[in-house]
DNA sequence: AATCATATTATGGTCATACGATAAAGCCAA
DNA sequence: TTGGCTTTATCGTATGACCATAATATGATT
């Protein structure tokens, strides 16, 4: 991905902070020394600091410095800081986090979607599920689809918030499809629970869909439960603060 | 709220652009219109607007200017957003999308926290107990205790993830609890069904917990629907754009 | 010696100006 | 009409200056 320097700041600053490099609740350096670290105008810093404020993972003032908030303030619905949460790794605890959340919110999602989906929205959905067929069978990229089938159920919940949560849990879907795709026939075997809840939703039948879709998930926690279990924790990577241009 | 200008231009911008005053997929004004409009730096614009692109609101590139971001792309979760959405008015449909997340977000939290709620969490809630016993019997703010009740469940549910939703959802209970309030002997009648809550949780009785929950959930979504249904739409406050330093 | 008021100062907040970089829009030629 | 070039509007970045705030130090007063 390719950014201009504000991304790019934006970007390694966040990661920076998440990853616990700047102690919470300390003060990151002032902001003179931020520009010379990274090798960018006060201009970039301060519009970067602001996008950080912005997402709840900094606080600034006049005098005070600029200092880092307690995780429970920064905006974990936030597309960027779920990012780059993952790009550390994602820890055993948050993984578990993210998982609950999705045992809860996706089964609701996919009743909503048998009683309001559209034509729209289950074609969507039938699309996604034909690119996980032919992925299957020609291979190909099968997480991408898998993701939009997903993601396509939210969506046709027809709730705002719900939708909302799509791009978040993309995160832990990511991860969790690439431990089932590891798996021997992984996406061979899930692919007719994937029909299973798609036809319900088509047949809107509420129930049946909650039940199909709860196979499809608590199937996926047993794999991620399992891998977890195997590698204690999850790669951590410790990038030094360096200079930004560089890179 | 006392702000610097910084925070009153992104309040100032978020708001209007919550608003609709800005057509979405439409360009804003140039920053040197924006500039003279508000009365401030080009500084304090182009901060703001970096402020608001991390929200999600806005997308700016060279040339191609600053667009309103379809408001799927908006950061709902983040509790600016909700915020602003709140001061123009809540709409009916929005409404409806914050009530059903919050019945599905909040049985599930209760669960978790019948079986996990530390001592530290449950002394939380019931003080806030206390607070809106004392609130009904001499007199005070009852929804502000309402709310911390609410929250502490959500904090004693032990998952980052639902404790964010706590502030997203404060901008539907508080909208929720002042119509309860305003209804007879709303906050009186709900005492005991919040007391049930506290005691199935204090049980570690998650079955329990969930259906007192859900009877207080859908109390409170029949009284709104309720007064939904005879004003049909809530006020909505437009604000022409003004200087910003006036205010 | 302890305390409160005052001065100092480090740090972010705001402003102004200049120039670079990009991509849309217009223009010209084939 | 089309393809590529030029123009130009707009955001991106850099720099320097000064203001506003609050933590800290200093000193006076009791």
């Amino acid at each position: 991905m390719i950014k201009n320097i504000h991304g790019s700041t934006v970007d390694f600053l966040g990661t920076a902070i998440v990853a616990g490099q700047y102690p919470v609740g300390g003060s990151m350096p002032p902001e003179p020394t931020l520009c010379a670290e990274l090798g960018v105008s006060r201009t970039v810093v301060r519009e970067a600091v602001k996008s950080l404020v912005a997402k709840g993972l900094l606080h600034t003032g006049p005098k005070v410095g600029t200092r880092v908030m307690a995780s429970e303030q920064w905006n974990w619905f936030d597309p960027d800081v779920i990012a780059w949460k993952s790009t550390i790794g994602l820890s055993h605890e948050f993984i578990r986090d993210l998982q609950e959340l999705r045992r809860v919110v996706e089964p609701a999602a996919v009743k909503m979607a048998a009683l309001r989906a559209t034509q729209a929205d289950i074609a969507g959905i039938e699309e996604a599920f034909a690119g996980m067929t032919r992925a299957v069978m020609e291979g190909g990229d099968y997480v991408t689809h898998d993701l939009r089938f997903h993601q396509g159920l939210l969506r046709a919940s027809g709730n705002v918030m719900l939708v909302q949560m799509s791009k978040v849990l993309g995160a832990l879907l990511r991860t969790s499809f690439e431990i089932s795709t590891s798996k021997k026939d992984g996406p061979r075997s899930s692919l007719h629970l994937h029909r299973a809840v798609l036809d319900a939703v088509i047949a809107r039948d509420p129930v049946l869909a909650e039940t199909a879709i709860l196979v499809l998930i608590d199937g996926a926690r047993d794999d991620i439960e399992l891998v977890l279990n195997s590698r204690r924790r999850l790669p951590r990577l410790d990038q030094p603060v360096s200079r930004l241009k560089a890179a």
